[in-house]
RNA sequence: GCGCCUGUAGCUCAGCAGGAUAGAGCAGCGGCCUUCUAAGCCGCAGGUUGAAGGUUCGAGUCCUUCCAGGCGUACCA
């Protein structure tokens, strides 16, 4: 794999090579060379343990044996300057001028497909994310889950996955039921001035209302509501939040390569054959009048209900049927968002999907932590079915969309978050986006000021850049394709924000001290194409997350 | 009771499968605009990483116990 220069192999290969010949013992079998980037300048550009780790086996001061295999290191100037060995014991090599500005030629060269990489090896993967019940606007939650499971999705796909986005309605349980009972309550009382009992536990909201109002419909005995009028209601009401949901989703830049709904999973694999089937499997069995499914078996810390005594199927049946069903369209890899309340759920399905016989790594659940709102510094409690809740709609509108999904990745997913709303709208002038974006529109304006004078970017004169800020750039450009991977392999987006601040801040830095375009012209192409490079990292980072990147401010 | 998440600067949070002197932003203080966008730059100040033990060359990171906050533990979805 060779991820960052157009030489034959990369500088981890030239490394790793160059170590094993400079240590003068064999390495143990599964011993890894581990390599990390210093924070501290003044410790190079990459650094390697190895001395430490080998100072127990060799039973010599790491130090010692850092400087053994530094004199012994051939030392490729296409690659590095120079290696030191330095207290405690970590080798410190350095770039060569050679190497970051071959690396600077081939950022220019891969373009937009600069960061990307193949570890996926084309592993087809389904993310299901937001998947909110289909009773009400998408709320802050499945605004984090949102921009989350989107992120992943790009970041993914430029990993060489092919992953795909999906959105499940459940619109086919009894909170349909109760969704169309609600809304008929509030159509009779609207329309026909009717006073009907408000059912328990319905839905109050507002958009309850909003819908009530311009749905007519044909006369019926109000007073003898029947369950099929309150499903063929409760179904219209679904159609139309659906569509709402998506708009809002659109606004916040995301779009699922697919809506699932729950009644095609049921009409697809009924939820009383899979029942049976599972109980002839042994998977499940009758206890008290109920069905349960073995999980315990398979892990879980004890049997849960499919089929109530009741005779209706639980949430957990077709859930199990909708799983069953990504894995046989093909999905080598299913990775579900949850909200933290579902997260007594994980050991549940886990089991279920293991006992059906799928490997337990091929299902991963991330659990997006709660989102809590505060206005006026106390904390809004939420819940749909009193009908308070802040609209996701309402904080796109408040803070935007780019700010906003930046200040949702800017935290560990595993992260409680606090968001202020009175803070978010006041700072919207301070967000950190801004400044990141604020740099790629300073740059497009370095561009077009260009222009004028017909100055033109020219990779062949990169070998004029020579100051210290410049080669601090390029080294931040080059560290770009690890950043995306981290951000694989934990599946998560949070270190591209770390990321795109720092070299946004680089920039910013270079921008006050060196000037692009001057009456050195060969200079000046020399470092436009360095802005150029810039220019483009960020616009793939910010691309990655979803944010746009403004040609001006 | 059991399980999960969190605890790092005044505030919001980073800390990259254990690494070097724990970092940003905001807030505070002091400087920088006749030249490509001052939504910017430079500097100062700010810390017992919730507490105590343990593992080792080395712990914010791993283990144990405890403290604090949050969430979950349905024949709801």
């Amino acid at each position: 794999m060779d991820l960052n220069s157009t030489q034959n192999k990369d500088i981890y290969t030239y490394l790793r090579e160059a170590l094993i010949t400079a240590v003068s013992v064999e390495l143990p079998q599964d011993f890894e060379i581990e390599f990390e980037s210093p924070k501290d300048p003044s410790h190079g550009d990459i650094s390697t343990n190895l001395a430490l780790k080998l100072a127990g086996v060799l039973r010599k001061p790491p130090i010692t044996i850092a400087s053994e295999i530094v004199n012994n290191l051939p030392i490729d100037d296409s690659f590095i300057a120079k290696a030191e060995a330095v207290k405690p014991g970590f080798i410190n090599f350095t770039y060569s001028e050679t190497y970051s500005r071959n690396a600077l030629a081939d950022l220019l060269l891969k373009g937009e497909d600069y960061g990307k990489c193949d570890i996926g090896g084309g592993k087809r993967v389904l993310l299901e994310f937001v998947s909110a019940n289909p009773t009400g606007p998408l709320n802050i939650v499945s605004a984090r889950a949102a921009a989350l499971g989107d992120s992943l999705k790009r970041i993914m796909n430029a990993c060489g996955y092919r992953a795909e986005s999906e959105f499940y309605v459940n619109d086919a349980g009894q909170q349909v039921l109760l969704l169309g009972h609600s809304f008929l309550v509030r159509h009779a009382k609207t329309m026909h001035n009717i006073d009907i009992g408000f059912p328990e536990g319905g839905y109050k909201g507002a958009y309850v209302m909003e819908m009530a109002v311009d749905w007519v419909d044909k006369d019926f005995d109000w007073h003898n509501l029947n369950d099929e009028q309150k499903l063929r209601a409760g179904k219209m009401m679904v159609d139309r939040i659906v569509v709402n949901q998506k708009s809002t989703l659109n606004l916040f830049n995301v779009s699922f390569d697919k809506w699932i709904y729950e009644s095609e999973i049921r009409t697809k694999n009924n939820p009383d054959k899979l029942r049976d089937e599972l109980i002839d499997k042994g998977l499940a069995c009758l206890k008290d009048g109920a069905v349960y499914f073995k999980t315990s078996q398979f892990g879980d810390d004890e049997d849960h209900v499919i089929w109530t005594s009741a005779g209706r199927p639980t949430y957990f049946l077709p859930d199990i049927a909708y799983h069953q069903d990504k894995y046989e369209r093909g999905f080598e890899w299913l990775i579900d968002i949850w909200g933290p309340d579902h997260h007594g759920y994980i050991p549940r399905m886990k089991a279920a999907l293991k006992a059906l016989g799928h490997p337990e790594d091929s299902f991963t659940v991330i659990l997006a932590q709660q989102v809590n709102l505060m206005r006026g510094g106390e904390k809004v409690k939420m819940s749909k079915r009193a009908g308070e809740i802040i609209e996701m709609n309402e904080l796109i509108e408040e803070v935007g969309t780019d700010a906003a999904r930046f200040f949702f990745l800017q935290r560990k997913a595993s992260a409680h978050l606090d968001f202020d709303l009175d803070l978010a709208v006041k700072e919207t002038e301070e967000n950190p986006v801004f400044y990141i974006q604020y740099a790629h529109a300073r740059l497009c304006s370095i561009e077009r000021f260009a222009e004028d004078p017909g100055i033109k970017m020219d990779a062949g004169k990169i070998n004029l850049l020579k100051e210290t800020e410049e080669f601090n750039l390029i080294k931040r450009l080059i560290e770009f394709p690890q950043i995306i991977q981290l951000c694989c392999r934990k599946l998560e987006p949070q270190p591209i924000t770390v990321y795109l601040l720092q070299l946004a801040s680089t920039f910013h830095s270079f921008y006050q001290k060196r000037r692009v375009v001057t009456d050195d012209r060969e200079l000046s192409s020399a470092r436009l194409a360095l802005c150029h490079a810039v220019k483009q990292v960020i616009a793939n980072g910010l691309n990655l997350i979803g944010v746009s990147a403004p040609d001006r401010m």
